[in-house]
DNA sequence: CTAGGGTTAG
């Protein structure tokens, strides 16, 4: 009994029902529920942890109405809203079991969980009929049903009907309209609520998030005045979603200096936006951290990790983390995927899948963006085919304009541009952005005028000022000699007040990440940052390099192009990685547009030159430079 | 009994 009283670990607990099974222990009922209860107390139960539970509660002859509700809660928070329904049915036809109102409240709110209409409204008239009609538990639970029935009106006139509503029952109301995404509600209610308790704020706090309002949530965080490890998750988690990164991580400074103590669920969102801005040091920090704290590993917090160390260019350290997983889901192999594809490790991302589906995980849409991404990479036309057909031949998912536009990706970069036209002409969506962008792009590799001329249209149609996809259109020109034409593009630039998007380029020193973009001046450090790019240059060109200045678009001469190639922001961030890491320690580069032709070249014999392993992330894949060449063989 | 978390085409 002390055991049980004291143990905090379920591992533990399970030794203990082991050691009760294997002893036959004449345990009474009490000690069975605590250990029960216990058990489920832990983090959520799941597999055969939960079976164990299971085994647990079958060895007690006449369980009583305690231990019934116990199990039918534990199976609502493992989510087996089957198993809590049935073994709730079991319960009522037990002689000498009564249903109470707890029961009540747990089956119910198992059928919202489940979205179970047809037993949710029938076990809402039973619980009338039994006279639980005005139980706090029984109303709450409804309005909590209700609300996952997409019914919200119906729980607000479950809230109405109660006498003496508590924070709790406030609460789930007040979360119902936040799950509809009724915001202007949830406010109108929040601000009625005549007491409001920390759930009551955060609830609040992360609607706003949920919506993307991350300024209200801000708001609503800054005028709290108690914060607890909860509030400063969300606030955390509305940053890393939103894509703030920085600011997620600076909020997590700010929460370790008012002494909140994060949990697994923080660490989550944390590592997100380490990912996002490719904050390896930071990242590491964090596992490290996770593994000398008490905070449990469990399979989002792991997954979190593999993406994280995937997304920052450590391959090795994402495999790492993903094969020390007890248990994968499908969440978990997907990122795993992507990675691997992200990294160029095409083979090996379709081998996952292959295991993925022999250990018996069921791929969802987002797999088939990793597996396709992986085909892609590396060229796989055929195997991309296959795997495009099988996506609703044999798991029944329907392909989305994403697994089309993988496709498309995928015939272009193989030369097969009629093939992608066909393909944008027949798929069921209507092409957007990304598709003609796709298109254009593969007509920039294999110098395709007259189609990149049709898919510039369209793409002009649907985002009249975007840059980026000028510049595409301009290297088409250029590729194919077309110079009048590339001179009609500038001038469009020009004169339309094309928005210009700077490319920049981020690296990590020190766990400080530290932007540039070109011809970025403003660093402390300049001087000996310029001073370095022109003796990288130098030793460039006496190793054959010569720059691609037909890929710039400003109307300037020869030796002014050459500079503003020189100056690219990967390249004076690989000058500042030079200048401040040790020798031989590899230097990663996160970039928000895709490398440059120049650049890819150049980084090719700067991984020479200087002896460095240089790892860029560009907006598309990963490339990783070593000796000479890159991980990509020059296939993108 | 109520609040926060993981994979997503270019």
């Amino acid at each position: 009994m002390s055991l049980i009283q004291h143990s905090t670990n379920h591992i533990h607990l399970l030794q203990i029902h082991a050691l009760i099974l294997k002893t036959s222990l004449d345990v009474d009922i009490v000690v069975l529920t605590k250990l029960l209860g216990k058990m489920f107390s832990q983090s959520t139960l799941i597999g055969y942890d939960l079976s164990y539970a299971r085994k647990l509660f079958d060895i007690i002859p006449q369980p009583d109405t305690f231990m019934f509700n116990t199990m039918i809660r534990g199976y609502l928070k493992s989510n087996k809203p089957e198993d809590c329904l049935s073994l709730f049915m079991r319960m009522c036809r037990q002689d000498g079991v009564c249903i109470d109102s707890f029961s009540l409240s747990v089956v119910l709110q198992s059928c919202g969980r489940s979205v179970d209409c047809k037993n949710g409204k029938y076990l809402h008239a039973q619980s009338l009929k039994l006279g639980f009609g005005s139980d706090l538990f029984v109303q709450t639970a409804l309005i909590e049903m209700y609300g996952r029935f997409g019914l919200v009106e119906v729980s607000r006139k479950v809230f109405d009907e109660i006498k003496d509503p508590d924070c709790i029952s406030c609460n789930v109301m007040l979360a119902e309209y936040v799950r509809v995404r009724e915001m202007g509600l949830a406010r109108e209610f929040f601000d009625k609520m005549s007491d409001r308790d920390l759930v009551s704020w955060n609830t609040m706090i992360h609607g706003y998030a949920s919506t993307g309002d991350v300024e209200s949530a801000q708001d609503l965080f800054d005028t709290s005045t108690r914060k607890d490890v909860v509030s400063w998750t969300s606030m955390i988690a509305a940053c890393a979603k939103s894509r703030c990164s920085s600011n997620a991580l600076k909020l997590f400074h700010e929460m370790q200096l008012s002494n909140v103590v994060p949990d697994q669920v923080t660490m989550v969102s944390v590592l997100c936006a380490c990912g996002d801005i490719g904050a390896l040091g930071m990242g590491k920090t964090i596992h490290e951290y996770i593994k000398r704290s008490s905070i449990e590993l469990d399979i989002r917090l792991s997954t979190s990790l593999v993406d994280m160390y995937a997304k920052c260019g450590d391959i090795d350290n994402a495999v790492s983390c993903f094969k020390q997983m007890r248990k994968k889901d499908v969440f978990a192999w997907s990122a795993m995927i992507m990675g691997l594809a992200n990294h160029g490790y095409g083979e090996a991302a379709l081998d996952l899948f292959s295991k993925m589906i022999s250990e018996g995980t069921k791929p969802n849409d987002i797999t088939f963006i990793g597996v396709l991404t992986a085909c892609s990479h590396i060229g796989l036309v055929d195997k991309g085919w296959t795997y495009f057909n099988a996506m609703s031949d044999v798991y029944g998912i329907p392909p989305k304009i994403e697994h089309y536009g993988n496709m498309i990706d995928i015939l272009g970069r193989a030369g097969r541009l009629q093939e992608a036209r066909e393909l944008i002409r027949s798929m069921p969506f209507k092409p957007d952005a990304v598709i003609w962008r796709a298109l254009l792009g593969a007509c920039k590799i294999y110098r395709n005028v007259e189609l990149a001329e049709e898919a510039m249209v369209k793409l002009v149609a649907i985002e009249p000022d975007v840059d980026g996809n000028f510049v595409l259109l301009s290297n088409v020109y250029s590729q194919a000699k077309q110079w009048h034409k590339v001179v009609n593009v500038r001038r469009i630039i020009k004169n339309n007040k094309i928005h210009r998007i700077p490319g920049s380029s981020s690296i990590e020193v020190g766990n400080v990440i530290v932007e540039f973009i070109a011809g970025d001046k403003s660093h402390l450090q300049s001087d000996q940052i310029y001073k370095m790019l022109s003796e990288i240059m130098h030793r460039l060109k006496e190793a054959g390099y010569e720059p691609l200045t037909t890929s710039v678009l400003q109307d300037v001469d020869e030796k002014e192009k050459e500079t503003l190639l020189a100056h690219h922001s990967e390249k004076l961030a690989i000058a500042f990685g030079i200048l401040n890491t040790a020798p031989g320690v590899p230097i990663r580069i996160v970039k928000n547009l895709r490398v440059c032709d120049d650049c890819h070249s150049a980084i090719k014999i700067i991984s020479i030159i200087y002896n460095r392993k240089i790892i860029i992330r560009d907006r598309n894949r990963f490339h990783h430079f070593v000796a000479g060449t890159c991980s990509c063989k020059d296939y993108w």
